[in-house]
DNA sequence: CCGGAAGTGGAACAGCCGTTCCGCCATGAG
DNA sequence: CTCATGGCGGAACGGCTGTTCCACTTCCGG
């Protein structure tokens, strides 16, 4: 299937993605297709050209960010430490959803979206069961803590990017710190990773 | 100043209310105008007769659950043991949450809502930070251990309330499990008191 | 029981939203 | 350079929302 589209209207695709990409960031999911439209400098006939629906163009902006949580979760899985491995997960875990609140409603949203990613919803469920039969193995854990109470962490983690913004990244941290303290054993690792 | 009002418009007062407050506590305080009165039976001019604005409406059904957590809070107070009474504040503060939608919303909400009801939360937050005091006075909980990470997990179980209704429950009693889990300090207590 | 005022229902208004339509314009093959 | 055609902007449509308006109904003091 080769590009026969006009230049302009490429570029102007570019230019549609790039502001919807931001914007969602910025504002969440539910901006208005003017909004999105204006930014770009283009008109809504524009961006409904390239993505017939309102949810296509969500969708594409999304693919990229939950292919950027892919690759942060390779990286942990080469991790030979396993609780450095874990930690870390948690800790960039909330990081990208202080960062980005499309990626938190898409997690988060009343789930219309799940369906487009089941695929890589279940990959991450995966390589998470490892880090954490990983950290179980290497006695980093608390004996009874499953992948499932990590799991519930992350979700509290993400769901308290709607808190006032102010106070929202120090809160966070809090939470991530006293969920890291509820998983790990006794003794054995400072909480976060000192850089 | 008497209640001059007629019997039918006050009858008719406390319809709207409690068609709000159920209807607010099931779909949240996002329900538009004319489905409350469709359930209270009436009209909305009968209804913005008595609230002029939606904001007051809110307002009110709001005011009854936050005075509900106030008395919670101020039993907590009364427990002679330091341990139970902040996980069973957690936890009823959980259970709170899970079956109303509105105090949810109000507790995460956008901010325009806190002013209303400023003096409750400093209320509230005063009590937490009474109870958590104690606690470590006697030494129930971990070291380095303060009311904000106790106020932080709150947030992260009553943010949790977004999640699919299916799962839910589970997830919201993990987390409740796993930040008494950060927070208490070893082999003094179980978790959950055993009823 | 009666009359005026308080109370009411539902249509109507204004302002958002996603999406569609249509007359005009720039592009790039020949 | 030409001109058919794919692409474009912005007005317009239909459906949702909170709120207002007004002709009609119901209450209750005398």
């Amino acid at each position: 299937m080769p590009q026969k589209q006009r230049a302009d209207a490429r570029s102007n695709r570019e230019r549609v993605v790039a502001a919807a990409r931001e914007t969602f960031a910025a504002a969440g999911l539910e901006v208005p297709m003017r909004e999105v439209a204006r930014r770009a400098g283009v008109g809504v006939a524009t961006l409904y050209r390239h993505f017939p629906t309102r949810t296509e163009l969500v969708t594409t902006v999304l693919a990229e960010r939950v292919e950027a949580c892919g690759v942060q979760m390779r990286r942990a899985l080469d991790d030979p430490d396993p609780w450095r491995a874990l930690s870390t997960t948690v800790l960039e875990f909330a990081d990208r959803q202080i960062h980005d609140q499309a990626l938190n409603e898409a997690l988060l949203g009343s789930g219309d979206l799940s369906a487009a990613f089941q695929q890589e919803r279940r990959e991450h469920t995966q390589a998470l069961n490892v880090l954490v039969a990983r950290a179980r193995a290497a006695g980093t854990v608390r004996d009874g803590v499953d992948a499932d109470d990590v799991r519930a962490g992350l979700l509290a983690i993400a769901a308290l990017r709607r808190l006032p913004p102010t106070a929202r990244g120090q809160v966070i941290g809090k939470l991530a710190d006293l969920i890291l303290a509820g998983i790990r054993s006794q003794r054995t690792h400072p909480d976060r990773p000192r850089p």
